[in-house]
RNA sequence: GCCGUGGUGGCGGAAUUGGUAGACGCGCGAGACUUAAAAUCUCGUGAUAGCAAUAUCGUGUGGGUUCGAUUCCCACCCGCGGCACCA
């Protein structure tokens, strides 16, 4: 008799806790063994959130478990750990709140996400499970710090910082939100403090071809590659009139340069400086630009405003002055913070020549065309409308006249370099990266300063550097570290009297740049990891992370394994060899699930009324990995009637005939399951398994069923998606020795001749639309002449090819047949 | 503005990369079982016309290439994400 329900509750209890007490995929870091063939699967390090986990999380871990099963069940060596992203934000401010520290907080969100996690039967190997705020983690991020010091890719420098006066903190730049604090909504302001920065920027070469060697989404990588931002242009130095100086310009333009007519600095620029200090014009221009916040700029948006220094830089091509400005549309940080302007061609150029020529009747800027208008246009440039900037052939300008600009950029700069005033450049977007915090929950930055307040890295038998817990989390503008006693009492017994730490921390992106190298190695105390287990394990084979953090810990990662490649610690190049995004699932209304809109889906609520294997199926059912999908209650609820179903199919006990057609149908199935799961293709494969219990239900209906072998590849084929009915299925079905479980047993491989039509169905167009179709046995298929017989003889074909001629016959075998008349 | 990405039934989505558009699921309609409901099962379900066989239209819009286009090319519209005075 067919089992009625299938109690999921009882049943995945059962099979976890059987699980846990097999001690299945533990211990998989495999130190000394040798491997069959690696597959280092990772998902994106989380952040422990008081909230618990998120339906989001469910698709992309249950993604990565089900190519974990799949691969072990293909008997190769699978290493799938997890570990927490624990210092941050979140758990301070709620300690800031609430008083409660966050290692506290942290701790109890920790065993939620345990939980919640070994209850959806994700099976990572928790023997190697890791957080970064734990001593032995960030001793080595530490480690690693102390390493790039020693290479002088850790430095200190002043810069400026993102400040909340009302927060009285530092904010991340990802907390300024179009100019104001996330939190409170104050404007936040510039200030310049003396930070911890690592010189990222060593690598910025590297981090571009690097790019070529890894299978990562193409949006990915040119995302990568804009905020790296390489330029290629060139450096000319203006001769100032009347001076020794010359200002030098960056530009990716110089054959426009016939139509340069002026030059604007930076207010940050050297020789901006030294005007202010003989022009009072030019000094209040300056101070006007110091004291401007983020948002004033903003709110400013594209207006121009500038300051002249009474300068002129000469044009060496036409000979002419040029007016020497002053504007913060220019950046001091791009480039050599300052820009020639060539205002037809330039619509930055154009505004600022448009604000002098209407503010300053004494220096009007000339406008002059230099390329024609795409329409062909080479009247004189008045409007902004006529200010083009990507194509055209080159007018005015000499011995450039004539040809096509990129050709004329090359000319251009062979006669700038020839004549010395030019040098060819290479400009970058990607700064250094700043890596101080003024927080209490991170990472101890370890360095220490003697009385003349020199830094000194913290000795390497002082590590790890601990995080005092003697704070006060109340935010009082400095770095919470301030209010350690034991901190300064610990840096003077060890370095000696009038010694002080460094109160900073780091930023958490360090923590999670290097985690997937501990993994490997998670309880070593000697290093950072094995050398051995390194070169074994690495890069990773799979990595599932969001689109959210694609660029900047993806950089980071990569910088740190770079490094630590170039220290001798490990032979890869590229942290992670092939990656792939989850999209986003959104709440039932189709937005953003968010607590204030009240459209957050629990994963718990729907592991209690459907069970861990319907939340996995679901997820996985919902739609292309990579693509956000809105939540559907009604859908849930038939994959649970769908996992039913099969569990009524499987344990029917009743002795059935076989049917070779049923068995055709699962060897499809266990074909397209096998083709789809490597591609991540999981919805598509879902829905074939449906097909085969819809073909299964039908067979019943004749009598027919699927023998017990069978059955028992058919539990294997469901096991990596919905693991606890797998294994009730396989079971009960007694196939096996005692203690055997499905997720240890092998892939259920298809059979291709098995697989195979015998019939083939042939669409016959006229004109290429369907008017009938043609059944033909599978072996007649490559035989056109019988086939096209048969069509023509298809009463549906007759009626539009009677009376008249075939023009033409196209046949695609198996495919299609289209008749042209 | 720039870079990227997407647009297919009432809904989520499928389509072997040029070969029957709408697989699979949800929803909906009709029916069976039931005193009734739930559960389960059967049939139907892109639009329009028709009792029907069938015909016409149909993958954001408009063109093009092709025997044949959701797929390739050109132009445009809309949604989403990122960057944004980067010279």
């Amino acid at each position: 008799m067919a089992k009625e329900y299938y109690d999921h509750s009882n049943v995945e209890e059962k099979w976890l806790a059987a699980w846990e007490s097999a001690r299945l995929f533990l211990g998989t870091q495999k130190k000394g063994q040798e491997l069959v063939e690696k597959q280092y699967l990772l998902f994106a390090f989380a952040y422990p959130s008081g909230s618990g986990l998120h339906v989001g999380h469910v698709e992309s871990k249950t993604a990565l478990d089900i190519v974990a099963r799949y691969t072990r069940m293909h008997g190769k060596d699978v290493f799938f750990p997890v570990g927490w992203d624990a210092f941050g934000l979140p758990a301070e401010n709620y300690a800031i709140k609430t008083g409660i520290p966050p290692a506290e907080t942290t701790k109890s969100a920790i065993a939620t996400f345990r939980r919640q996690i070994k209850r959806l039967a994700i099976s990572y190997d928790w023997d190697n499970e890791i957080a970064t705020n734990h001593p032995e983690y960030y001793k080595w991020t530490q480690w690693i710090f102390l390493q790039l010091f020693n290479k002088g890719l850790a430095y200190q420098k002043d810069g400026k910082v993102n400040w909340c006066p009302s927060c009285q903190t530092v904010l991340a730049n990802e907390q300024v939100v179009e100019g104001l604090c996330e939190r409170c909504d104050s404007e936040v302001m510039q200030k310049d403090m003396k930070q911890w920065y690592f010189k990222i920027t060593e690598y910025k070469d590297e981090l571009i071809t690097g790019l070529d060697t890894v299978d990562w989404p193409e949006p990915t990588k040119q995302q990568q590659l804009n905020w790296i931002g390489k330029k290629t242009g060139i450096n000319i130095a203006y001769k100032i009139d009347g001076s020794d100086e010359t200002i030098t310009c960056f530009t990716t333009r110089p054959d426009t340069n016939f139509g340069a007519t002026f030059v604007v600095l930076a207010p940050e620029h050297p020789f901006a400086r030294k005007c202010a200090a003989k022009n009072k014009e030019v000094a209040k221009y300056l101070e006007q630009a110091e004291k401007k916040t983020e948002l004033e700029r903003q709110q400013e948006g594209k207006k121009k405003t500038g300051a002249f220094t009474g300068y002129s830089a000469v044009n060496e091509l036409t000979g002419k002055k040029m007016p020497l400005w002053i504007s913060d549309f220019v950046l001091g940080s791009f480039g050599t913070g300052a820009v020639v302007g060539v205002p037809g061609h330039d619509m930055r150029d154009f505004q600022f020549a448009k604000f002098v020529n209407n503010s300053d009747a004494e220096h009007t800027i000339e406008v002059i065309r230099v390329v024609t208008g795409v329409d062909g246009d080479t009247s004189p440039i008045t409007d902004a409308s006529q200010v083009q900037e990507e194509a055209g052939t080159m007018v005015n300008s000499d011995f450039l006249d004539g040809m096509e600009i990129h050709a004329a950029t090359e000319k251009v700069m062979d006669f700038m370099e020839e004549k010395g005033y030019g040098t060819r450049v290479t400009s970058y977007r990607l700064r250094d990266w700043l890596i101080s915090r003024q927080r209490y929950w991170g990472t101890p930055i370890p360095v220490v300063y003697d009385p003349d307040g020199k830094p000194h890295p913290v000795k390497e038998e002082h590590l790890p550097w601990t995080l005092p817990t003697d704070v006060d989390f109340k935010p009082t503008g400095e770095s919470p570290l301030r209010s350690s006693q034991e901190f300064i009492e610990r840096t003077e017994k060890l370095y000696g009297n009038g010694w002080r730490p460094e109160f900073d921390t780091m930023d958490t992106f360090v923590d999670s740049s290097w985690y997937y190298l501990r993994y490997v190695d998670s309880r070593n105390s000697e290093s950072l990891a094995e050398r051995d287990q390194l070169n074994k394990w690495l890069p990773v084979d799979l990595y599932m992370i969001g689109p959210e953090h694609i660029v900047l810990h993806l950089l980071y990662s990569r910088f740190f394994t770079k490094f630590l490649r170039d220290e001798g610690l490990i032979t890869a190049d590229e942290p992670f060899g092939k990656m792939r995004h989850q999209g986003m699932i959104l709440g039932p209304d189709g937005k953003k699930m968010s607590k204030s809109k009240g459209n957050v889906i629990n994963p718990d609520d729907i592991i209690q009324k459907f069970g861990a294997d319907t939340l996995r199926v679901y997820e996985m059912f919902m739609g292309p990995l990579e693509a956000d999908k809105p939540w559907d209650t009604r859908a849930v609820i038939g994959v649970y009637k769908f996992l039913q179903r099969i569990y009524r199919l499987c344990t029917a006990e009743k002795d059935v005939a076989e049917s070779p057609e049923l068995e055709r149908v699962l060897h499809q199935t266990l074909k397209k399951v096998s083709e789809d799961i490597p591609k991540l293709k999981f919805n598509t494969a879902i829905a074939a398994i449906m097909k085969c219990t819809n073909a299964w239900e039908a067979a019943i209906k004749k009598g027919q069923s699927l023998s017990t072998a069978q059955k028992d590849m058919f539990a294997r084929m469901i096991a990596p998606f919905a693991p606890f009915l797998a294994e009730e299925v396989f079971q009960t079905l007694k196939t096996r020795a005692d203690g055997a479980f499905v997720h240890t047993s092998e892939w259920p491989e298809y059979d291709d001749a098995l697989a195979k039509d015998e019939q083939i169905i042939i669409p016959v167009q006229i004109n290429g639309k369907v008017r009938a179709e043609l059944s033909i046995a599978a072996e007649e298929v490559s035989n056109k002449d019988m086939i096209l017989e048969q069509a023509r003889s298809l009463e549906a074909i007759q009626r539009y090819i009677d009376g008249k001629t075939i023009q033409k016959e196209i046949y695609v075998p198996g495919r299609i047949l289209n008749l042209v008349v």
